[in-house]
Parts: structure tokens; sequence; C-alpha cells
DNA sequence: CGTCTACTTCATGTATACAATAAAGAGACG
DNA sequence: CGTCTCTTTATTGTATACATGAAGTAGACG
């Protein structure tokens, strides 16, 4: 994954100076969320000039984004067969989180064996997160998504946050579905938030793993029912 | 015009039939070979014109290499700027490795607890490593990488292993340097590897933990002494 | 002599045109 | 009536042309 978190987020809060958004990124996005919000149903193609249609730019940059979509998870690019949005089986979602649990256990070990500080970010997204409407899926989801993100960076190596970011696709897609299905429970995960914060403020190294096995044995409990 | 023939590196394994080379495949060999070899130097810049006299292509699939190139971590894609070769740092070495290491050893926790047996694999690639002559570093590489791979797989997590995968780039890349530069000690490293077939048939978790760590703690301190 | 500015140039970003191939459908034959 | 094949067609793969913005350069001014 060669992007800064340039997976922009909706919360039009504290962000810097506004760009005009490339067309590759227009691609990117538009796609994307096409694929997030569920138009395209798992194992559906996605034509390129369908794509181009839906985003407004042309071949070029739709074809950049769904190579970019297909490194990330997102999409399974067959030759000259086309884009398929690829399915999240239940044995890659379980494979999926026992990684993404051995990643986020090590980040909080090292946060505490380390005596870290955290930053203040966790914090603030806590808030945002309080702030932003619970019917707001994407935003939602992604304010997750960079919660934990920043938690990971707080262990301070670079290829786990790299290692972390490669898993969110799936990870997202799910999310998403989850949610819309009503089982979204985002004040007890907020609340989860709020208590790792707490451990791993104080260090406390036995509690916080404590609340990240709980947080995360969570998320596919609520996603067993799912298709696949 | 370079003769393009030379591009091809690695697949000694086993490939089924032979396919054509697609534009895209050519230009993703050909550019990886020349950051592989040196050919560009870590920090340099990658033209797009340039790249295309390499390998012959048009700029379509050239770009579309250099983004693949940049989603792997052999580039760094500055927007109006080019496509830098990354160097690698010491520091991010030194998380790879500790990545790696986080890896293996859930490898090995995994396959001990839930006594998986061992792919017959393994043994196969010790004995290929031993008929193999030290002298041929690039393949001693290569074995030794199937090696750690098929350790990973054997864990019966998809996702860990693309994780694994995804640490390889630069690994690959700080090996080339290392190996240039005749560190080697192929010995050592073939007679860990039965220590820990040993101990991971025995589903000893301690002893395969020990052995792993022993092991993973090696490479870094050969290639220590590398610039950047 | 240094520095600022305007221009020139060239590499990247984007759009479009052309080529090749695989899927789909029509027609003929067994 | 089924199937095989040939044709058609549409979509991806590749090449090229055009637009945009940045970096380097030369010139003039302080």
């Amino acid at each position: 994954m060669n992007n800064l978190s340039d997976a922009n987020p909706i919360p039009a809060g504290a962000m810097g100076a506004e760009k005009p958004p490339s067309a590759r990124e227009r691609a990117y996005q538009g796609i994307r969320a096409h694929i997030l919000t569920g138009a395209v149903s798992p194992g559906g193609f996605i034509e390129e000039a369908v794509a181009c249609e839906v985003t407004g730019v042309s071949r070029s940059p739709v074809r950049e984004a769904l190579n970019r979509l297909a490194a990330e998870g997102y999409l399974e690019l067959h030759p000259r067969r086309g884009a398929m949005v690829r399915p999240v089986s239940a044995a890659e979602l379980r494979d999926l989180y026992e990684v993404r649990l051995m990643v986020e256990t090590h980040a909080v070990r090292r946060i505490c064996r380390d005596r870290r500080p955290l930053p203040a970010a966790l914090t603030e997204l806590c808030e945002l997160h309080e702030a932003t409407s619970a019917a707001d899926l994407l935003a939602c989801a992604e304010i997750n998504r960079l919660f934990h993100q920043t938690l990971v960076a707080a262990a301070g190596n670079t290829v786990l946050v790299q290692v972390f970011d490669g898993l969110q696709a799936p990870l997202l897609r799910v999310a998403m579905l989850s949610l819309q299905q009503g089982v979204g429970k985002t004040d007890i995960i907020e609340a989860e938030h709020r208590e790792m914060i707490d451990a791993l403020t104080a260090h406390d190294e036995a509690r916080a793993l404590d609340v990240v096995l709980r947080h995360l044995n969570l998320m596919p409990r609520l996603t067993a029912a799912l298709p696949g």
C-alpha cells in the first residue's frame, strides 16, 4: 500500500488545506464507495465504461483506480474478463480477525512495554465519533478504522501500520454490511475505545489486552450470520 | 535496446503452461529487475519515458507497472514528480524484522497449539538447500524464502501468508544487497531450519519459538552494516 | 553581484483512438 | 432437436495525442 491514508474519510472537521482532487482520486473514491455501499454485489463485475460514467473521468484514471482497488483487496482482476468484486468468505473473515488481533495485541504490548505516550488524536477521534450521526455508516466506519490505525501507529512500527492497513479493505466492507443490518452498536464500540485509551494511558498491559480481546471478538460475533 | 531476456527473475517454481507475457508483465518484470539489480540507486527517480525505452512498451502498461511496484513497496509515487526508488532505511529494516518475527512466532504457536502436521515440503526444501551450491546465493535466498513461506502457510491462515508475502519485497532487496556483499552463512541457516522442523514436528512450542527467535535475530545482524 | 521574475521546456496526468481477444448469438449440419 | 462452428459484438489491453503544472534557465532590475 503506497497511500498515506489518502483514503480520505468524510469528516469535514480539522483537515488542512483543501486540495483539488485529481481524476484518479475521484475515480478511486467513487468506485470504492460503490463497492462499500453495496451498489455492486460481491461476485459481480465492474465494467470500465460504467465506472467512467459513474465517476465522470476517462478510462485511464479509472483503470489506475481499479488496479489500486485490486491491490487493496477490494477487487479481483481477471485478465480479459474484468474486475470482480471480491466476496469475503467466512473462513477469510476468521483468518482476517485472527491476524488483526495479532497485530493490535502486538501494538498494545509494545505501547505498554515501552511506555509510549498515546497520541491525543485518539481522544479526538472518540469525540468525533460521538458527534457523528450514527446514520452515517461510512463516516462511522472510517472513524473507527482511523482509531485503530492510530492505535497501531502509536506502537512506533511503520511496517506494522502498513500491515494493519492492508487488512482494512475486507474489514471495512464487512463493517458496512453489519452496520447496514443495524447491528452497529456504535455506543459499545465507542465505550470500549475509551476504555482502551484509559488502560493504555496507564500502560496497564493486562487490562488493555483484555479490552482489545473483547473489542475484537465482538465484531466477528456480530458478523457471524452474514452471507458467505 | 537493452536485452529483456534477463528480466526474467525467479520463476524456477513449478509454473504450469507457458503464457505469452503481456506488455504490463514485461514492464513490471523489467522495471523490477532494474531496481533489484541496482541499475537505479535508492532515492533515484524512474522516468516513464526511460522505462518505456527499457521495457519496449508504451506508457500505459508502464504506468500500471509503476503503480503495482509502488503498491508492493518498491517505489514511492510523488504526484507530478515521478516514481522514486524507495530506500530501505535501517529503521524500516528493524520494523520489518519485528513484524516478521511476530508473524512467524504466531505461525509457530498456531502449529504447535493445534498440533498441525508439518508439510513434507519443508524437509524437501532443506534437502534442496543442502544440494544447492552455497555459491548460488540467489537460489539459496529463494529456497530460504520458500521455507519460511511454507512454514507460515502451515498455520492454516491464508491472510497470514498474504501478510508475510507483503514483507518480502523490501526483504528481497536487502537480501540482494547483502548477498552482493558476500554475507551468507547458509550452513547455519539450514541447520536452524532442520532444528525448527524437529521442534515443530514434536509440537514443542517452547523449543520451536526459541529456534525462530535465534534464526530471525541472525539476519538483521548480518545486514546491520548496510547503507541507509 | 545577487535576486527576483518571466519564460521555456519537459515530465506527468488525462483523454481518446486503435488492436486484440473472449463472450454471445445466429446459422447450418448431424 | 441438439450441437458445433462461424460471425458478430462488446470489453479489455495497448498506444498515442493533448493538457497541465512544475522545474530549470535566462534575463533584467535592485
